[in-house]
RNA sequence: GCCCCCGUCGUCUAACGGUUAGGACAUCAGACUUUCACUCUGACAACGAGAGUUCGACUCUCUCCGGGGGUACCA
């Protein structure tokens, strides 16, 4: 006897909608239109008793939210911290500091053979140094604990042993190839999925496959109704009954998979908003089948709101990859972006602040954020963008946290002597002290200080020109240079400042030599950066001083 | 195949059903500047298509087209 077809795959076009009764919220309800939801202070208390007994829905067509949110971000451990990744952590944690609710972080290792502990590590340091700080979790501890799923597999077997027991998973012995078989040979498509064929199984078949050594993966039953429920991005999303098969929630080796830990964890944690990736999307009626049969068991309390990000996209139509060098974190932490800046540029993938706006704080954004104004459709990285952006968080910077901020930079690149402040010389103090303030504003990312403050720093007498600067030389360099010695040469060295040296050169050079500006500066900022952007030349020349100076015009001078 | 999502300048976005459809990045052209950068000015550039509702549609409804995701004993 073949498998029984439990699944209609009607067309019918008319379906009586089975509208899930999302569970009440308790608390206020924050019915705001989306026109000025979060522009200003009051907005979130002041008309919430209108609407506060209808829980699903208020008149911008919104679902209302709980007063006091609790989410949490719970990636799984595989692979390097991704930007994807970080944007889903991100408006978590701006939902919960919004709310004054609680931000929970959990990592959901349940999969042996991908996760990693370096993962885990690097999914923590990413958090804590982009400041998305949480309140109960991994490292923090919480009520709920463990937080880290491979350390609660004796919570999902017991659990998983009442899902069987009540009826709502039964045993499945069906191998993939028997499935697939099956499927085949109906006539049905390969990619149908499950057919649903060990939900009528006998006592004896049961037995009979036992016999035979077979160990039962558990499912859970899936309903003949519609599945419905109110996302808070993308309003009312209806899943056809008979869509979704029957699914795996333990392995017959007894793991339990994502698909029985994420809900189970998510109900013990209290989780009443869920924010997460659009890819999880069509896994949210599986997850709410089970959840109520959680609340039917006594685990839950009460269904959680669902909410789903748009993707963040790559190069072309696809989804930013893991493999895609501008989806790792890292990465751009080495290149110099700043977490604000990161991170405003992130949230600015789906999200606005308001009309006309781009640059604010994590603090304004804690403010003003609303996951319910978050757009639906997929935004792409565009790393332009994200460097302009933390361009100007860069130059919003504090000039001392600046250069604070700068010395790792500076170290990793053979600039300085020592990766902290404390640990630089005097003479590097000094220098940078004076240069800092020329270079915040000339770069855009940190990773650029050492190319800019490189020339400052160095003591040698002569600097190779980088390819462009030298082609920036024209033929008149070279009188340039020994005018500009023979004159440089004469000036005592208490009176070797900026605008001395300004002054005196332009008189010797522009004004006597009648050399374009752009003629007689050239040779001479190359001679003393190498570089055709650098930090101002006359202040350039005062820090790093009379001698070498005189020692780098020569040295380009005799290496034209 | 079936299920689900998405559709405003190149990109990210704004716009109580009534605006010359706004801003930002990028691009181009200028100003300022010793170069670069910063700053400032200007230019270019969009509602996927078609119906319907309406006095009026980017906005509401439907169809089509296009794109994406899922259809796992991954998450």
């Amino acid at each position: 006897m073949q498998g029984v077809d439990i699944r209609r795959r009607s067309h019918a076009a008319s379906h009586g909608f089975c509208f899930v009764p999302l569970r009440r919220r308790d608390g206020a309800a924050v019915p705001l239109p989306r026109h000025n939801r979060g522009m200003t202070q009051e907005t979130p208390q002041q008309d919430s008793a209108a609407t506060a007994a209808d829980n699903t829905s208020d008149h911008s067509g919104k679902v209302d939210l709980p007063a006091k949110v609790r989410v949490r971000f719970c990636p799984s451990p595989t692979g390097t911290p991704h930007v994807g990744m970080v944007r889903t952590a991100l408006f978590n944690w701006a939902e919960a500091r919004h709310t004054k609710g609680t931000f929970v972080f959990r990592i959901e290792d349940t999969d042996a053979a991908r996760d990693s502990q370096e993962s885990y590590e690097q999914i923590i340091e990413a958090l804590r140094w982009l400041g998305l700080d949480w309140d109960e979790g991994i490292e923090v501890g919480g009520p709920d604990g463990p937080y880290r799923q491979s350390e609660r597999t004796q919570i999902y077997k017991d659990v998983a042993a009442k899902l069987l027991e009540a009826g709502y998973a039964y045993e499945s012995y069906s191998t993939s190839e028997e499935i697939e078989a099956r499927n085949l040979a109906a006539g049905r498509p390969k990619a149908f999925g499950y057919d649903g064929y060990d939900r009528t199984l006998s006592e004896e078949q049961k037995q009979a496959f036992r016999d035979e050594g077979r160990k039962p993966a558990l499912r859970i039953r899936m309903p003949e109704d519609d599945v419905a429920f109110d996302d808070l991005i993308r309003g009312e999303i209806v899943f056809k009954a008979g869509s979704v098969p029957d699914y795996v929630i333990v392995r017959p080796n007894g793991d339990p998979l994502y698909t029985l830990t994420n809900p189970v964890d998510d109900a013990l944690m209290r989780i009443n908003v869920v924010l997460r990736g659009e890819d999880l999307l069509s896994s949210t009626p599986r997850q709410i089948v089970l959840y109520r049969a959680l609340i039917e068991l006594g685990v839950a309390k009460e269904m959680p709101l669902f909410g789903h990000m748009p993707y963040v996209m790559g190069e072309g139509k696809k989804k930013l990859s893991k493999r895609d060098p501008e989806s790792n974190l890292f990465l751009h932490r080495e290149n110099g972006f700043i977490p604000e800046g990161l991170l405003n540029y992130l949230a600015l993938l789906g999200w606005s602040i308001g009309p006309d706006r781009d640059v604010f704080s994590m603090q304004e954004l804690a403010e003003h954020f609303d996951i319910r104004d978050v757009k639906a459709n997929p935004a792409h990285f565009d790393i332009d963008k994200a460097i302009a952006i933390n361009a100007e968080h860069i130059r919003l910077l504090d000039p001392a946290d600046f250069l604070r901020r700068s010395i790792a930079y500076l170290h990793r690149d053979g600039t300085v002597s020592a990766p902290t402040w404390d640990d630089l010389t005097d003479r590097e103090r000094t220098i940078l002290e004076a240069a800092a303030p020329l270079i915040q504003p000339r770069v855009r990312l940190l990773g650029e200080v050492s190319g800019m403050a490189g020339s400052l720093l160095s003591t040698a007498e002569y600097i190779e020109p980088e390819p462009d600067a030298r082609k920036q030389l024209k033929a008149t360099a070279a009188e340039v240079l020994e005018k500009a010695i023979a004159a440089l040469d004469e000036v005592p060295e208490d009176e070797w400042h900026g605008d001395s040296l300004h002054e005196l050169l332009s008189k010797v050079l522009v004004e006597d030599g009648g050399y374009k500006p752009r003629l007689a500066f050239g040779p001479i900022r190359v001679a003393v950066s190498g570089r055709r952007v650098s930090p101002p030349l006359f202040e350039s020349m005062e820090i790093i001083g009379k001698a070498v100076t005189l020692a780098r015009l020569r040295g380009l001078q005799n290496n034209l």
